[in-house]
DNA sequence: TTGTTACATTGGAATGGTTCTCATCTGTTA
DNA sequence: TAACAGATGAGAACCATTCCAATGTAACAA
């Protein structure tokens, strides 16, 4: 179970944005603040067997499909086919390793610049009405750099 | 068919990725360099019901993955439950409409520096060896404005 | 507090995009 | 031209996700 702190911020974010309070909600949104993993659903599943033991699947997908909905969690693909949810508390982007698909949280001062400047670019162009973006970068992670014996040259 | 024109470069890009060029891979490449329709699998069947009539889905699978694993083609997702792909010569993102999934191209000049800094950061912050990233972003299409009545206000 | 109602949860069935298998075929290289 | 590594194709298999119908419950009003 997540600290007292987190669970009452989670209830403060359920409510601003008008969603009915269900404990599988909160628990399933307490956890992703909590957890900086990138879930799949079957590892939430998992990570909730205590205090959920008897969730469906298709409440942790209906879950996080509003969640999705409603800009409060990002869903990552990293090539092992399932998709994975990251609550998006702050803005930033990911770096994914293109060879053991370990996802890291990635944000720089200015980032934020960068993005806003995209999107302004985009609907200019586009004539789109852009409501968000999505980053990805894709390379080795250090471990794998190491595994495979790939030297970096910098 | 393609152009005699589009042909021989297709030709030329296998060669150069050491791809066996086979008629299947000639074709589908070709069919990707001359349109910008962001085909799914099943489209790009149909595009090429008279040229290759006997075409297994798996091999326009296994042709794609090649090719993504080349770097030649990107896949893209809009929501509608298959992959889209788009040929990636000229460096350039795409945005995606939320309501219908349409998928546009979008570039302008300072994109490539824009991109190459996010890399740059990147591996700076994460370690990462980078080889490529994905950008997005996500509104609703000028149709889509109309078709819900949403008005811009700017 | 209670009743009402719209919405959420569940488990299992159904879906469907993608991968797998393996026999056959074919580019490529020597 | 021979040999072989790699590509193709048809269909089966896979499996993440969605759908469905019955049941449960949060939210709101009286």
């Amino acid at each position: 179970m997540a600290s007292n702190a987190v669970m009452e911020e989670t209830l403060q974010v359920l409510k601003d944005h008008k969603l009915r309070v269900t404990p599988q909600r909160h628990i399933i949104l307490a956890y992703l603040v909590s957890h900086h993993n990138h879930p799949t659903v079957e590892t939430i599943r998992d990570g909730l067997s205590k205090d959920l033991p008897n969730i469906g699947a298709s409440t942790i997908y209906n879950t996080l499909n509003t969640f999705v909905d409603h800009h409060l969690v990002v869903e990552l693909q990293n090539g092992d086919g399932s998709t994975h949810y990251d609550y998006f508390g702050t803005p930033h982007y990911h770096a994914i390793c293109t060879n053991c698909g370990r996802i890291v949280d990635v944000t720089y001062p200015g980032f934020s610049d960068t993005e806003k400047n995209l999107e302004k670019k985009t609907a200019e162009i586009s004539g789109y009405m852009i409501s968000g973006n999505h980053m990805e970068v894709y390379g080795l992670c250090p471990e794998c750099q190491i595994k495979l014996g790939i030297k970096k040259n910098d």
